[in-house]
DNA sequence: CAAGAGATCATCT
DNA sequence: GATGATCTCTTGA
C-alpha cells in the first residue's frame, strides 16, 4: 500500500486545523484525486463521518468498489454525461449519491480529475459512533446488520440524494484518517454488475480481511 | 441455509 | 416502457 501523494503543505495545514478539534486527519482533496483503485484500497480502515442534527454517526470503512471511467460498462458514466452522472464528471472529493431499485440510496466518493468520471462506492461500514441512532433508523438491533451493505449504510447514516454533489470538506459528510495502519484486504469482482460484459469480472471490490461487517464474503 | 420473488421509482430508451 | 452498483422476507430442504 502506497501512501497518498499529498503535498506536505496540504497535509500540514489540514493536520494543524483538525488537531485543534481532535487528533484525526480529514482526508484532503489530493487524496481523492489519485487513481480510483488506489483510493478504493486506501479508504479501507478510514472513518466516514456524518454530521446530523439528530446526532453524528461514524463508521469504519471495510468494503469499497471502484467504478472507473467511460469505458467501464459497470460505471454509470458509460452511458454518457447526463444529469445523473454529472457529479461523477466533476472535481474529486464530492459525494455522488443515487437512488436505485425504488428503495435505496448508494454513496460514492468522486475520484480523479475533473471531466474524468470515476468514483468509489462505499459498500460497508463497521459501526463506531452513534450506534443507537443507526439502530433506530434501521429498525434493527443487530450490530452486524446496521451498515453491512451500500443501501443499509445510507439508511443508517441518513444519506440520501440531498447529499448528491456535497463537498467532502464541508461539515456534513467527510472521511478521516485516524492513524490506524492500513488493514489487509482481499479483492473480488464487483457485486450486481453481471450486465457489464468483460468488466464484470474485474477485481475492483475490496474488503478488509476478517471483518465481520462486510456485505458478504 | 440457499434460492427466489417482490417492493417501487428515477433514469434513460 | 424497462431496468437497476439492493434488501428483506418467504419457502423448502
Amino acid at each position: 500500500m502506497q501512501k497518498a501523494p499529498v503535498s506536505e503543505q496540504s497535509l500540514q495545514a489540514t493536520f494543524l486545523q483538525s488537531a485543534l478539534v481532535n487528533s484525526a486527519l480529514k482526508l484532503p482533496r489530493a487524496f481523492y484525486e489519485q487513481k480510483t483503485i488506489s483510493v478504493a484500497k486506501q479508504l479501507l480502515g478510514k472513518y466516514l463521518i456524518r454530521k446530523h442534527p439528530q446526532g453524528d454517526t461514524v463508521g469504519r470503512i471495510v468494503e469499497t468498489e471502484a467504478y472507473i471511467g467511460p469505458q467501464d460498462l459497470a460505471c454509470h458514466a458509460a452511458k454518457g454525461r447526463t444529469a445523473r452522472t454529472e457529479v461523477m464528471f466533476g472535481a474529486a472529493g464530492h459525494a455522488y449519491v443515487y437512488f436505485i431499485y425504488g428503495f435505496y440510496n448508494m454513496l460514492n466518493l468522486v475520484t480523479e480529475k475533473k471531466d474524468y468520471p470515476a468514483a468509489v462506492l462505499i459498500r460497508a461500514l463497521e459501526p463506531v459512533d452513534g450506534v443507537e441512532l443507526m439502530k433506530s433508523r434501521r429498525g434493527l438491533d443487530k450490530l452486524r446488520a446496521l451498515a453491512s451493505g451500500p443501501g443499509k449504510l445510507c439508511q443508517a447514516f441518513a444519506i440520501d440524494r440531498s447529499l448528491n454533489g456535497a463537498d467532502l470538506f464541508g461539515d456534513i459528510l467527510y472521511v478521516e484518517d485516524r492513524g490506524e495502519p492500513a488493514p489487509k484486504f482481499n479483492a473480488t469482482p464487483r457485486i450486481g454488475v453481471d450486465y457489464a460484459g468483460k468488466w464484470k469480472d474485474k477485481p475492483y471490490r475490496f474488503l478488509v480481511r476478517n471483518s465481520e461487517y462486510v456485505s458478504k464474503i
